[in-house]
DNA sequence: GTCTCTTGCCTAATAGGCGTAGCTTCCTGC
DNA sequence: GCAGGAAGCTACGCCTATTAGGCAAGAGAC
């Protein structure tokens, strides 16, 4: 019988893909063996099991969202930083919205710890740096930034935003405006 | 036989408290039924399956929060009114974790124009009267206020902010205060 | 070119959740 | 005291998760 070439990662990487697809609630062990045309039990050799398949994905979207957040900040500070890093957010939340609701899911603290939310933490605190503040207020200004961009992308995501004008994109623009402005101790523009 | 008295309302408020205790995306029809003592097919006579039991959660979660918004918001203006308005989600959110999650679930249309979301982007319309935003900037301000609290709060649920200091509390209130500031038009405080 | 051994995928089987069909039994109105 | 409907039941079919054990394809030794 041909061999299908199964492997943990190539399934975690067909696991991400089908995330995107039918959403990430709705992976399964049994979905992903459909896809590569093979048993469900088969794939019990390279998987822990569904949670760790999900856990998986998890940790692939977290290490994509930050090479996309790292790339974006390359060369930039101050607020041409803040829009940068924003975009890249909401940007992968856009093109893979299974990837993204697989980042949230609740990891155990030492899978956590293993993962890329530490890059994404330390990220913030870079932009932070083109902006005047010290701690606590800089441990503050991190918190507002990852609950706006995670508020917004999963607002826009769930529709929040899509059936009245004016468009998400306008106001994306004026919150990071704002935003800008919050972290600069001004506001008035 | 003893008749165990399930109506849609009840089966509804039980699957609401059972989200709290065990997690919205463990509320499955059989866990109801064992909790009422009852053969799983006879929650059918009351529920259209398991997606309606969802979103009954849903919308029960909805009003709830709507209401408590409402109260919180009664008699008050200006930061007064944007503070206990964030303070009713947040409270609910940690109160009634599964509730708080249920109202994240995406309604078709139809139910969602139905619901009490409409309430709740009406409260915030309220709240910004208290400051001096023309349109289009209102509706820009309404999505920042809903980005900001659902994603503070989900963060927050995560447990994102509870391995490290300050305290949840502390960020929550120097995050109101710059918002205060963001929508008045100042921002140094 | 054959032997054998590992590995990769298989079948079989258990357990539990969802949902439908059709039955029984209790309660109510008359 | 009976007819009819409502409430919950049994039985079933299908799906997903997971374990245990089997067999054959391909790799390396000779």
């Amino acid at each position: 019988m041909a061999r299908a070439g199964l492997t943990g990662e190539r399934l975690v990487r067909a696991g991400a893909e089908l995330a995107d697809e039918v959403g990430f609630e709705h992976v399964t062990v049994s979905a992903l063996a459909r896809r590569f045309g093979v048993r469900t039990a088969s794939l019990y050799s390279h998987l822990e099991n569904s949670q760790g398949l999900k856990t998986g994905i998890a940790l692939l979207a977290l290490e994509e969202l930050a090479d996309r957040a790292a790339d974006a900040l390359a060369g930039r500070a101050g607020r041409d930083a803040l829009e940068a890093f924003a975009n890249a957010y909401r940007d992968y939340a856009r093109e893979h919205p299974g990837r993204y609701a697989a980042a949230r899911l609740r990891l155990d603290p030492d899978t956590a710890a293993a993962s890329a939310g530490g890059r994404h933490a330390q990220m913030m605190r870079a932009i932070l740096r083109g902006y005047d503040l010290a701690e606590p207020e800089q441990t503050h200004a991190v918190r507002l930034l990852g609950s706006v961009f995670h508020g917004y992308v999963s607002l826009e995501a769930a529709g929040g935003f899509s059936h009245s004008a004016p468009g998400a994109q306008e106001s994306w623009a004026w919150v990071l405006d704002r935003l800008d402005a919050l972290l600069r101790g001004r506001s008035a523009g």
